[in-house]
DNA sequence: CGTACCGTTGAGCAGGCTCAACCGCTGTGG
DNA sequence: CCACAGCGGTTGAGCCTGCTCAACGGTACG
């Protein structure tokens, strides 16, 4: 049980250590000690702005509790949800000083916020810390990667399906398959490159084939886990 | 100029240092022999499969000179690429002591090869050198997210406009705007998530526009930067 | 010189986007 | 307590562009 008034360990599968399928954990309680002497813990309601493009990057954020996401507005008015963010994840790792996407909270939620130059001091100094940082950001690659190869999917049923089954394996799902989606659809459309209308019908779509259940607007249940692992692993 | 006989510094953006904007070179010559004392350098042919997906991951592996391809097939035939890597790039980062991706080299290529056991203890011992690692994966990250930007473009010529961008960016282009580009169409598509006859049609309409003229199948130029900069701003 | 692969071009189809109207929940103020 | 505004989401009609299938061309390499 992690206390949500420290630093959470990161959520990362380790680079070396096969056979261990369970997420590492990432930081030892003296770690995150450390990381806590320089650190401040906020809380947040929904829909608040942590950080915009381009602002003076300051702070590197851990999220203790809630949901994050991170997200990119261009030119055209369009909007592209680069990541979603939850307990133990890291956001806010800057360009030239300056935060390259920006953060808004979906959700309640608990953010650590370590000041950015200290955090590299501390860092260089502490090898197994920095270690952990290191880790995390591959993992994070990962993701990234994966979120592509869900996008390079043609048919928006099975992109919804995959970005269900993604959030499936992030969030802590209870034991009858219900999936948490704190997002809204829209967002859902800007992280998955379909349009809000596509993300409906393809909720439907996924509904009337008796694979999926939406109940309420933030949450799903698989109903058929071999028809949708079927779907999800249709690449 | 950097010798191809050692381990490159790493081209990435650094997070600090605001008003920086070119790469920062990352590892200093002392830095890079540390690496070198427990690295092996490598030459490559074009079409050498580094690693496959699923392979035991022993090595990481620094780019020196050359290009390759980092990519999964996918159970369709379908084929993502994830990314491509050229001079001073880092890859071969493994989760549960498996490749994630598959590695292949396009060109001629030399590698710097470091074994990932020796590699973890020397990064928790050299606060500095795994400083240079973290911070070439942030850029990585970054990199990543670009292409999620690109992808969610909608149409095709625009997609490859923005590649042919990011491609100048990366590589050197010579004074006349001429930029290498040393993949396959195939590989093109596969990166930017479209068909192969969808690149052909696209590469034909920005040339019928007069932006870019493709010159041999391995490079492009553009012929006018002011309209084919209006093309990839518009997003 | 032949072959195989990479790339181009064409025709037709399909799935997702756009525009638009509508629904239902939530919160607010009279 | 009710009326209403506003937002998030759903549904419908029609268009458009990128995909698929197919044939052909050109170039690199043995």
């Amino acid at each position: 049980m992690v206390s949500s008034q420290h630093i959470p360990p990161f959520r990362a599968i380790p680079a070396l250590d096969p056979g261990r399928t369970a997420d590492a954990v990432l930081l030892t309680e003296r770690q995150r000690q450390e990381l806590e002497n320089i650190g401040l813990r906020q809380r947040f309601p929904p829909r608040t702005v942590v950080y915009k493009e381009g602002d003076a990057a300051q702070w590197v954020f851990a999220v203790t509790e809630g949901a994050v996401k991170s997200y990119r507005d261009l030119r055209s008015g369009r909007r592209v949800v680069s990541a979603f963010l939850f307990s133990r994840d890291l956001f806010g790792l800057a360009a030239n000083g300056q935060y390259v996407n920006s953060a808004q909270t979906i959700a309640r939620t608990t953010l650590y916020r370590l000041p950015v130059r200290e955090l590299a001091v501390l860092l260089r100094q502490h090898g197994d810390i920095q270690f952990a940082f290191l880790s995390k950001l591959t993992h994070e690659l990962r993701e990234s990667q994966r979120r592509a190869i869900l996008v390079s999917r043609r048919d928006a049923s099975g992109r919804v399906a995959m970005f269900i089954a993604q959030m499936g394996e992030r969030l802590d799902r209870d034991a009858t398959g219900l999936v948490p989606l704190p997002m809204s659809r829209s967002d859902i459309a800007a992280f998955t490159g379909l349009s809000l209308e596509s993300i409906s019908r393809a909720a439907g779509d996924l509904e009337r084939r008796g694979l999926v259940k939406f109940e309420g607007r933030h949450s799903a249940r698989i109903l058929d886990p071999a028809g949708f692992a079927k779907l999800t692993g249709a690449i």
